[in-house]
DNA sequence: ACCTGAACACCGTTCAAGT
DNA sequence: ACCTGAACACCGTTCAAGT
């Protein structure tokens, strides 16, 4: 990659994690070429769609979570590794506004640049509900997408809804709840 | 109101039945102007905000499912009676892709045309609610808002992945499960 | 009193022209 | 190879001009 085009990327990447920051997932992808100073031919050039761009921002935090449960897994029980995995999830979902939002438009495509990262950590995360289910303290009839919809559900929501994001830890203990089987 | 001005208002409400059915409650103002024959600023005048058309296109079923939680409450147990009325009000979110979220952003919004009607038919919910905790039903430690937030995520994300869709009645069943005191 | 549609300020996306 | 920025097709919202 030529020197200039490589300065362009790495400040589109900068300028656009700010504007992520500021306005969601949502952000204008104008008003990133603008603050970057770039012409809009040069975003499109280094990243063709806007998920493109937020795989760049975000792949690699994906990544880290779902080598994150393979560590809890190894040294946790069951259930506890389980739900501090959530944790953390919940916790990396809040990062920006929006984006529970598009990792569950990711679902549905599968042409989408966060497909691939998203998928795995989902995987990641239906590994240790299985052995969690194994052990018996989860409900046999929750797959892996049931815990992604619930879990994205209520981060999606805090992010819409200010007076609920107040009440996301009361809520993801709630869902918790219903996870949880009835006879231990 | 003059006699083409109640037209022109009808029409309007007519087509943006169609179009919102088609494209959802985000749908397009200047397609619904478009096809309803109309101009622009006519449809400003009849409703001045995106949610004024939605009121008027939907505050009567928010009403309709407000005085349905009286009938049950007068004719259920606590516990049956709760169930039915979420099923219902679960059933009605559907009614038009992005309902539920135009519902959630309501939340925070209370100048929304639509807040009245949503608050009403939430407090009616939450009147239910309590009579299943009285009753032992429900844990002590959910409120109204908690019970709103939790179906209304599990709908509106349903509205955005099809593939969710499907499983829509398991994960109201498991998030209910979350509601339901563990000590019967 | 009500209606029309152009005007304005924004998008996302594409592409001819430049270096 | 890469960049620029105008062009295009869309929005929502407002408002002068018409009837």
């Amino acid at each position: 990659m030529r020197a200039d085009a490589q300065r362009n990327r790495a400040r589109i990447l900068d300028v656009a994690r700010t504007v992520v920051e500021e306005q969601g997932t949502q952000a204008s992808l104008r008003d990133i070429a603008r603050r970057a100073e770039v012409g809009m031919g040069t975003l499109y050039r280094h990243f063709a769609t806007r998920e493109e761009l937020l795989e760049a921002l975000l792949g690699s935090r994906f990544d880290r979570l779902a080598a994150r449960a393979g560590t809890l897994e190894a040294t946790r029980p069951p259930a506890e590794a389980l739900e501090e995995w959530l944790r953390e999830f919940a916790a990396g979902a809040a990062t920006y506004r929006g984006l529970a939002a598009s990792m569950i438009a990711t679902l549905e495509d599968d042409a989408s640049s966060l497909h691939a990262s998203c998928m795995a950590m989902r995987e990641a995360g239906a590994r240790l509900l299985a052995r969690a289910q194994e052990a018996g303290h989860i409900r046999p009839d929750v797959d892996g997408t049931d815990l992604f919809a619930l879990f994205s559900a209520v981060a999606s929501i805090a992010d819409v809804a200010p007076s609920i994001a107040a009440r996301r830890d009361h809520l993801f203990a709630l869902v918790m709840e219903g996870l949880v089987s009835r006879s231990r």
